[in-house]
DNA sequence: ACTTGACTGTAACGTCTGTTACATGTAACG
DNA sequence: CGTTACATGTAACAGACGTTACAGTCAAGT
């Protein structure tokens, strides 16, 4: 809507990406972004609105962001698709985003009422979109899975001991593994 | 140490595998233990006490699991480690306390102040337990490294979408790349 | 019998939470 | 100039939070 609201969403995104989602609460959010408790409920409406906008915004961003990976992997083409996606995945410009998506997706495991709204098909997106990508087979979909998983736990390694080298290594093994699988 | 003491983790515990560990505040799990927050104050120390013990025991109670795997794959069970791995994994009686780790793990990505304090080694022991399992190879830790996150990634799928089946093959399909694999 | 120590209930402390009532500002429009 | 709509500041609300002060129970030890 009005200017002053994507300045406050822009804004209170770069808090959300240094402290994370779980214990986000407004004044301190207010005081870090320069507004007041007062202005966030009065341009969003209520706490919860607030987070819905600023996951939106996330979302967004990491869309344009991979449709700018999806354009220059056209161009380009010389690393296998899994490569390119997962050196885009650890770029640090996109590495906090999926952080946030990565955590708000754990806590709607336990939270399901709480969470759950912010993430309308976040997670089945990557799956589908990996699919539609892969040649036809008996096993595509457990591929694609595969591929999801792989991406997810080796990104979920690298968050939490920030070992580039051997989680990268890592993936290229996996892409070698799936170069010589058959049936693909 | 005393009795009570944990009595009192042992229902704490199960009210944190129900609620998670995000939201946790002793009233109410005072009130669904049966018990008051002074209590819970009183033989603890503090709340971040009393969640360090709880997860302690969610840790205890995993391992000592996980012992019971180990012993039972050696009694014969020729299906590969990972598969019973996997099949361990997403037990019932198992698959809460992994969902439970799975969230302190990732608040601590966002938090480690917080959290970090809760998971004293907890993610590495599991890829050193695969690596130690693995024939000694140049490429040795990448496929430790792999398995830890196709496991994890797997879980994580699971967890959110509940689909069995998919993600079984899924890591069936593994299994067969890993054992056609040169150099393993 | 008296003391000691472990345990528990009641009630409060100070602080933080999301939200709101009320007042004030500011700019545009008739 | 007066009205209107949007924006912002101050201050409070009711409630939840972790923690604690104080009083009390109850069994064991001397």
């Amino acid at each position: 809507m009005s200017e002053r609201r994507a300045e406050l969403i822009d804004k209170s995104l770069d808090y959300f990406l240094e402290h994370g989602a779980a214990g986000i609460s407004l004044r301190p959010l207010a005081a870090a972004t320069g507004t007041s408790a007062r202005l966030l409920v009065y341009h969003f409406g209520s706490k919860d609105n607030l987070v819905a906008a600023v996951l939106d915004e996330v979302r967004n961003r990491l869309q344009k962001s991979f449709a700018d990976l999806l354009a220059s992997s056209r161009r380009g083409k010389r690393r296998s698709a899994l490569q390119a996606f997962w050196s885009w995945t650890i770029r640090a410009e996109n590495l906090p985003y999926l952080r946030l998506l990565f955590e708000v997706q754990v806590l709607a495991l336990q939270n399901p009422d709480r969470y759950a709204q912010y993430l309308e098909g976040t997670s089945t997106s990557w799956l589908e979109l990996i699919e539609g990508s892969l040649p036809p087979s008996r096993d595509r979909r457990s591929i694609a899975t595969l591929c999801v998983a792989v991406i997810d736990g080796l990104l979920l390694e690298y968050l939490s001991t920030g070992d580039v080298k051997r989680t990268t290594r890592a993936l290229k093994l996996f892409d070698r593994m799936v170069e010589r699988s058959p049936r693909m």
